[in-house]
RNA sequence: GCGGAUGUGGCGGAAUUGGUAGACGCGUCAGACUUAGGAUCUGAUGCCUCACGGCGUGGGGGUUCGAGUCCCUCCAUCCGCACCA
């Protein structure tokens, strides 16, 4: 074999290992630039083709970046708490910790093989205590500050405590949960349990009891982000809403922010949006309205909060509803319809989140018996609970208006409630009508008013009445924090009077502790509770849960910069050079979770001074995903015979998966089908006119169920690294989903040989000329450099590819192997293909690592064309082609095409109208 | 329902700003060299048509000398959100 890519990927890797090519240290004589690749979970099946796909983007553009002069860190590391391999230890007993070890050898080695250009000396792995130990820092820093909407950021709860002291809280504006208003006297008097409860109402880290999705499969509960459907993310099992006390993290303080921060990202246009919607901002008003005495006399002094985003439309609120779930329904609810409301609310609760989205829709509710006042007429509206009301949303509680939006309008009409239009232009008879066109009607002060201009009016009513605001609302919820699961970050939270308490910074990390089972007690408390001695020195108990999947990679990229230290997350030197990551690559899947979190994690660390910039991510890639190519056999039913493809229409057949190593271009290999499995042995087969078994095709995810996985170490062994990395590239726009199908590879790897022929004689002994290269060889090549770097700056890696097959092919034909060409090709060939270039590279006679030459300019005088050729069109349509000399003004060029032999010839009998030039590009005559 | 993306040969895709649609590669066909080919090399290859020529970028309409690219409209697929007040 001339081209012996196995023998030359292995030298070259263990050169860069051993030379250190690629570890990094601060130097502020050069820029830095920072490239990162969403790190993975180290699953246990492996690396399958999809998965390096972001990888490879992401080291062609380091290597880029490096050979233009940048100090590139680039990176990798791995998330290494989650859920499978506890759900594997539970399962067998193994520890996960082995079980992730394990994975993350195995993913290490087939990255090692691909040829990254990663520093591995700054590996992280978000088990490690001594990684883990900054998820729990931090994580004690949130506990200790408040979130002051007056200055729109985080400060030390100290202050706030000093304040409580001088004034209590009547003047704080905090990002907090209810809380009771006291001053500083009171605030005195309080006992230490009454001021921590206080406290942990305003941290950023905070415990608190309410509605949280729990999972009892997985027996835990679960972030938003992490339902999807009404069932966990991972596993897909059935989501119940629960009232339970967990830990979150304070996002929602955020959420104004992390909107705002998502203009100046580059981000993708649907990535943003994806943030956007999640986030949910919208503008409306809260109003506040009174109860009216029960029927039992009683006045209850609470009101009920609505949010509305057409306070226009109150006086056409007929009813209320509050979410079943919501603190006033058991006081409000009047004597005889106590059973029915408690009936209700328990319904609601059996159903898992999955049945309550089902049956969206469908209308149920019940009347508590209780009345509100309209806050501008003073009439009783009856008060409701639904289901169709969430929770967590708003405040749990609307006003309805059902002339006016479509779900009110079908549950009035559905029990039958007044239905009052208050904006003229639809029919209400008919449905609801909630376009913003139209005039206010039977609206007492707003009567005559755009619906636009009534909004406004009404909020500066509401506030000057002192019943309502103006008030933004969010759909983003905290998010909750704690896993009743084993394999996670420990809290470094203690329980004194059942009060959490964290633990000092020094005596951290609290080390996840061994158990003797994996999964939870008997009293159904968290694993961690059969952990000997889980308490602190002092003896008060250790929290029992754990820290979620999104904890340790929320600030996984700031580690990077500064991994061994000891002493801090990151040394201010280190963060003011490295900053903040440049470049990004990875999936689309972490667009609401990893992505939000990190930039609250980041924010918050940023407002405390101890990281330099806002926004941790710059520019994000999103790389889309690598389907599988799958092959079917068609059995007819009931027998052990199998058609092809082409005849299986006349047949009644099953579609079977067919393993994509027994068939080639379509064709089945049938004996080895035969071999395949002992159900197959006796298998007949029907064939097409031309002898052959041809598959069925088709493009799913790449799994071993359909028996169509490839792995990047089979490619490797049969065409190499360098192939496999040109061939992903090659498939498409980095951002698209494209399908993987091996048989293409042979294009590239095709190239790569041709390559290694331009540097090599027939003997394949290395053959350089020394000559000047021609004016030919030279615009070849150059024509190379210039597409090469446009399409790696825009990220068009698949057209890079294109263009050094044609610069190959082109300088092959002309036998070209001068020095002068082939040391810029091979340059800018070794972002895609590092081995062969590092070799070829020596084989120029290079003692140094190609990885730090400077990567060639294009020059524009080479590119330059004496003639140049013209396709003339007659109505658009093309007809010939002229080649003229270079550098014409339009009128010249029409001349010579009027006065052109063919042109004439072309145009016959009929007459120019009017000859259109475009210097450089076409002539257009129209006739 | 709302929001976003995508739609080009048999296949993956190219055409960066309105200027020769189908680059590059796979596959297919033909040929060369071969004992052999799932090796290598050369050539052809959008569709219809014997040809002249015509038709072609999801469908329909428009702007323009000229549209894959811009505008309107419809359709399909994928993704995100969804009883969000």
């Amino acid at each position: 074999m001339d081209y012996n890519f196995t023998e030359i990927e292995k030298k070259w890797q263990e050169y860069w290992e051993q030379n250190q090519i690629f570890e990094v240290e601060i130097d502020n004589s050069r820029p830095k630039y920072y490239v990162l690749d969403m790190f993975p979970y180290p699953s246990g099946a492996g690396l399958h083709v999809g998965h390096p796909l972001g990888y490879i983007a992401s080291d062609i553009y380091s290597r880029y970046k490096r050979h233009c002069g940048f100090n590139v860190l680039h990176p990798m590391g791995f998330d290494a708490f989650g859920l499978p391999a506890e759900q594997y230890a539970i399962q067998t007993g193994q520890h996960p910790a082995i079980t992730t070890n394990n994975n993350i050898s195995r993913y290490r080695k087939q990255m090692l093989k691909i040829g990254f250009s990663y520093d591995w000396s700054r590996e992280v792995k978000t088990c490690d205590p001594k990684y883990y130990k900054w998820t729990q820092w931090a994580f004690i820093k949130m506990f200790k500050h408040w979130f002051n909407n007056k200055t729109n950021k985080a400060e030390p709860i100290d202050k706030l405590i000093e304040i409580f002291e001088k004034e209590g809280n009547l003047n704080v504006d905090a990002a907090c949960n209810k809380c009771r208003q006291f001053d500083s006297r009171q605030w005195k008097t309080m006992s230490e349990k009454q001021r921590q409860e206080i406290l942990l109402h305003y941290r950023l880290a905070y415990q608190a009891e309410t509605m949280v999705n729990w999972c009892p499969e997985l027996g835990t509960v679960l972030a938003n982000d992490e339902v999807k459907e009404g069932v966990s993310l991972r596993g897909g099992h059935p989501v119940f809403q629960k009232k339970m006390k967990q830990w979150f993290l304070r996002v929602t303080a955020y959420a104004e922010r992390l909107l705002d921060g998502l203009e100046e990202l580059q981000w993708s246009e649907s990535l943003k949006e994806i943030q956007r919607n999640w986030i949910g901002r919208s503008e409306g008003a809260s109003i506040w309205f009174e109860i009216a005495p029960l029927e039992s006399g009683k006045q209850i002094d609470e009101t009920i909060e609505v949010f509305t985003t057409r306070p226009d439309t109150i006086f056409g609120a007929t009813y209320m509803v509050l979410a079943p779930e919501h603190s006033l329904v058991e006081k409000i609810t009047a004597g005889e319809y106590k059973n029915g409301v408690k009936k209700y609310i328990e319904e609601t609760n059996k159903k898992t989140e999955r049945e309550r989205l089902e049956e969206a829709g469908s209308i149920t509710g019940q009347f508590t018996g209780a009345y509100a006042k309209h806050p501008f007429s003073g009439d009783l509206i009856p008060i409701w609970i639904s289901d169709y009301v969430l929770s967590d949303y708003g405040t749990g509680a609307i006003m309805a208006v059902p002339a006016h939006d479509s779900r009110d309008y079908d549950f009035a009409k559905h029990f039958s409630l007044p239905i009052t239009e208050v904006i003229s232009g639809g029919d209400i008879s008919e449905g609801a009508y909630d376009s913003l066109e139209g005039t206010l009607v039977n609206s007492n002060f707003l009567n005559g008013l755009k619906v636009v201009d009534a909004i406004n009016k009404v909020i500066s009513e509401l506030e000057r009445q002192g019943i309502g605001e103006k008030k933004i609302n969010y759909r983003i919820r905290d998010a909750i924090f704690s896993r009743q699961r084993y394999w996670g970050e420990p809290f470094p939270v203690y329980y004194k009077n059942d009060i959490p308490y964290v633990l000092e910074e020094d005596q951290l990390p609290l080390v996840l502790p061994e158990v003797d089972s994996y999964q939870p007690t008997e009293e159904g408390e968290p694993p961690l509770a059969r952990a000997k001695n889980w308490k602190t020195k002092e003896g008060y108990p250790l929290e029992v849960s754990t820290m979620p999947g999104f904890a340790g990679s929320s600030a996984y990229y700031i580690r990077y910069m500064d991994p061994h230290n000891e002493k801090e997350l990151v040394s201010k030197e280190a963060n003011e050079y490295w900053r903040d990551v440049d470049l990004y690559i990875g999936g689309t899947e972490h667009a609401t979770g990893h992505l939000i979190y990190s930039r609250f994690w980041n924010k918050f660390l940023y407002d405390t001074g101890m990281v330099c910039r806002e926004e941790p991510f710059k520019k994000l890639v999103n790389q889309g995903m690598i389907h599988g190519r799958s092959n079917f056999v068609y059995r007819i039913k009931n027998t052990n015979k199998f058609v092809s493809s082409n005849l299986k229409d006349k047949y009644d057949v099953t579609p079977i998966h067919v393993d994509i190593n027994l068939v080639h271009n379509d064709i089945l290999d049938t004996g080895a089908f035969r071999k395949w499995s002992p159900e197959y042995r006796d298998a007949e087969f029907i064939l097409e006119e031309d002898g052959k078994y041809h598959c069925g095709h088709a493009i799913e995810k790449m799994s071993k169920s359909m028996y169509n996985v490839v792995t990047p170490d089979e490619i490797i062994e049969q065409y190499g690294a360098d192939t496999l990395r040109m061939y992903e590239m090659f498939l498409g726009p980095i951002d698209q989903s494209k399908p993987w199908d091996t048989k293409g590879i042979e294009g590239v790897h095709k190239f790569l040989k041709k390559t290694w022929r331009l540097f090599h004689d027939k003997n394949n002994k290395p053959n350089i000329s020394e000559e000047n290269p021609t004016e030919e060889e030279l615009k070849i090549l150059h024509t190379a450099i210039k597409k090469v770097t446009e399409d790696i700056e825009r990220f068009s890696f698949n057209t890079s590819v294109s263009a050094f097959m044609i610069c190959v092919n082109h300088l092959y034909s002309l036998k070209c192997n001068k020095r002068k060409i082939l040391e810029d090709l091979i340059i800018i060939l070794s972002p895609f293909a590092p081995h062969i270039s590092e070799e070829l590279w020596r084989v120029l006679g290079k003692k140094e690592s190609i990885a730090d030459a400077p990567f060639p300019e294009y020059n524009p005088s080479y590119l330059k064309e004496d003639l140049k050729k013209y396709p003339i069109t007659f109505n658009g349509k093309v007809k010939l082609n002229l080649e003229l000399p270079a550098g014409l003004s339009p009128g010249e060029i029409e001349e010579k095409v009027i006065n052109d032999e063919n042109v004439k010839k072309y145009l016959g009998e009929k007459k120019v109208k009017k000859v259109i030039v475009v210097p450089d590009k076409i002539v257009n005559i129209v006739v």
